[in-house]
DNA sequence: TTGACACTACGAAGAGCGTCGTAGATAATC
DNA sequence: GATTATCTACGACGCTCTTCGTAGTGTCAA
C-alpha cells in the first residue's frame, strides 16, 4: 500500500472521469454527475482514499473541499496503455494496435486519423532514430512528471 | 460472481500467459515456469479458482490434472483492449492507438506493419461499409465463440 | 507392506475495494 | 438563539484477491 503507482480502480476512474470533464469539483457535483451510480458518502470516501493514494488533490480551504485529479486524462490513459501493454502484449504495441482495430469498428475517419499520425511518426522515427517525442498527442501534455 | 464475463486478475494472466506459451499443463510445470513468482499451493488454489471461473478446462481424467486455457490469447488480449476502450478511452480506438505509440517506443519495423495493416483494413471498410473483419490479427482467431 | 513422495482439496488469514450508516462540526435560515 | 441543512470523518460489513499451511489420498519403490 506504499506509494507504489498502481492503475485506478473501477469506481475511481468513474470520479476521475467526471473530474477531467468538470475541472476541480466539490464532492456534491462529482455526485449529482455521476445521478444513482453511486451514493454521496461513498463517493466522499472513495474521494478521500484517492486523496491518500495521490490520485486527486484537495483543497481544504474552504469548508466544503475541492477536489481535482492529480494526473491527466492524457497521463493516465498512457499509464494505463503502458500497463496493458506490460501485462498482456509483451511490450508491442503493435499487436495491441491490430486487436484495437480488430475489436472496435472504427469509423473510416478515425483510420484516417490514425494513418495520418503514423505518417508524421515514422517521419520523425527515421530521422531521429531514438526520440519519439514530439509527433503525437494532441493536447499537450509534454510533462512527465516525477513519481510520487 | 456469477458467470459474468469479467477481466482476468494480474496473478491470473501470469498463470495464462504461462498456459498460452506451454500449451496444456500440469500445476507443476506452470509453477516451474514461474519461479519463485509464486508458491505451488498458490498456483493450485489459482488455478482451481480459474477453473471455476471458466477461465481454463481442467482434464481431471489422470490423476495429475491437466489445465488448459479457455480463451486464446488473441481472445483475451482484444477481450482486454475492448475494456479499456469503454473504460478510459470513450471507445475511441484511434485515441487508444495515439497513446499506444506514444508510450512505448515501437520499432519502426512494427510501425511498418501497422501501416501496412491499415491500408488494408481501409480498403475493407470502404467496400464493405460495416464489415471490418478479414484484413488483420495474424495467429488465426476468426472464431468469437459464445460467452460461458 | 510400509514408507516416502506427489498431488489435490480445504480452510483461513490479511489486504484492498465498494458500500453505506452514523456521528460531529459548521453554515444557513427563521 | 434554535432549528435545519450541509459537509467531513470514521467505522463497519461483505466481497474478492492472493497467499499459504495442513490434511487427505493416491503412487511407487524397496
Amino acid at each position: 500500500m506504499k506509494g507504489l503507482r498502481r492503475r485506478p480502480t473501477d469506481a475511481e476512474l468513474a470520479i476521475l472521469r467526471v473530474l477531467w470533464t468538470r475541472g476541480p469539483s466539490t464532492v456534491r457535483e462529482v455526485a449529482e454527475v455521476m445521478g444513482r451510480e453511486a451514493g454521496y458518502t461513498t463517493i466522499l470516501k472513495l474521494m478521500q482514499i484517492m486523496t491518500e493514494k495521490r490520485l486527486v488533490r484537495r483543497d481544504e480551504a474552504a469548508r466544503t473541499h475541492i477536489y481535482e485529479a492529480a494526473y491527466t486524462e492524457d497521463q493516465t490513459q498512457r499509464h494505463l496503455v503502458t500497463d496493458l501493454l506490460d501485462r498482456v502484449f509483451d511490450g508491442s504495441a503493435a499487436k495491441l494496435v491490430i486487436q484495437a482495430l480488430a475489436a472496435g469498428k472504427t469509423s473510416p475517419e478515425e483510420l484516417a486519423e490514425i494513418r495520418k499520425l503514423l505518417r508524421e511518426k515514422v517521419r520523425g522515427t527515421e530521422s531521429a532514430g531514438e526520440d519519439v517525442r514530439g509527433a503525437g498527442a494532441p493536447g499537450g501534455n509534454e510533462d512527465r512528471r516525477g513519481r510520487q
